[in-house]
DNA sequence: ACCTATTCATAAAG
DNA sequence: TCTTTATGAATAGGT
């Protein structure tokens, strides 16, 4: 393409052969520039004339750098050194704990347990009622207000029960021998443990709207 | 150059695109490795194709990465440590990530909750609660229970008690008036709403041990 | 840098 | 994908 065929080897005369450098490298340049707009494609190039001169390209849709790294992905090359090696592995192993992470949240929040073990399932129960362990303090004040409530009623019951029981057995005895009025002391003794309206009450009122 | 002169512009029709790239792409690899020849440059090319697929050519004196670090001295930049800032701000990135997860996995299991606001401890609880709507129903049970518990046992007390009130009426009543036996029909009449021993019992025994 | 004869690259069609 | 072929593009060599 030009004058006369070339061969392609190297032009000894260096004034023809940095000329031809120059236009050339004009000609790749255009080309690839050309093939990224027409077919979508991503090119880097970097030529050096034997000057030492730099020249480059890149696609405008990308930078060296991420070609290079699509490069290391595509060809398994190494271009980087051990360092960068270790942050790249470093990068997939906190990947890893995210997407580890991700999954506990998930099945913590009751999403995508269906395909969980007996065991899993357990293990996250055990987690969420750690978790919920200050509600479960509250109620566990009210649990223990009540059972406190109901174990001094169930006391108080019983020993009315049993005075009622003496009194009836006085009576029968009064019956026989009348005038003594020996359970009149009796009922006299029984004093409740507390009045009703002393009783402890239910710290939070409210807790029935809570659950 | 062809049958018709094209616009540089994308080629939409993708066969058409395909063939002018694997064309083009040709084309500029001669093109470059004739260069190379010519005029003693040195070339690093790097393309992708739309489809991912990639081709490189490098001059035969040289190697990428032998490229890139001259390409580092050439052009100043620094695609090392561009590389090794990029992979230690994905890091910086994802361990962000990593550190919420960690934040938001602590409170669901109730710790580090002492600084939240209202409205973050409102979304847990109703997360966890989500979360634990089976044991809470249970313990829904229970709670019903012991107050419908209670409440007997309430009721049986002021009935015992009236009884006892009234037994000591009658009793006054009965030194004055003796041998009428007016309150031994009214201690009959009292019956319990049902014997301690058959009463509601706690569906779960061992609540206790599991709060 | 410009010119231009000539070769080359390639678009479209088979 | 490969070949063909008409045509536009690139460029070698000269000025």
């Amino acid at each position: 393409m030009g004058r006369g065929k070339i061969e392609i080897k190297r032009i000894e005369n260096s004034s023809n052969r940095h000329v031809t450098y120059s236009k050339r490298r004009n000609g790749i340049m255009k080309k690839v520039k050309e093939i990224t707009v027409l077919c979508d494609a991503h090119v880097s190039l970097v030529i050096f004339a034997s000057s030492g001169k730099m020249h480059e390209y890149c696609s405008p849709s990308t930078t060296l750098i991420n070609m290079l790294e699509r490069y290391h992905k595509a060809s398994g090359k190494k271009l980087w050194d051990a360092k960068h090696e270790n942050l790249s592995k470093e990068i997939d192993r906190i990947k890893k704990e995210n997407e580890n992470m991700q999954i506990e949240l998930r099945h913590l929040k009751g999403e995508d347990i269906t395909s969980l073990q007996y065991k899993e399932l357990i293990a996250i129960e055990e987690a969420l009622e750690i978790g919920l362990s200050n509600i479960r303090n509250k109620q566990m004040e009210f649990f223990k207000m009540m059972k406190r409530n109901e174990q001094i009623l169930e006391e108080e019951n019983q020993e009315l029960m049993n005075v009622l029981h003496q009194q009836e057995l006085a009576a029968m005895d009064g019956i026989v021998r009348e005038g003594q009025g020996g359970y009149h002391q009796r009922v006299r003794e029984y004093q409740p443990h507390m009045p009703f309206a002393f009783r402890v009450q239910p710290i939070q009122p409210n807790l029935q709207d809570r659950i």
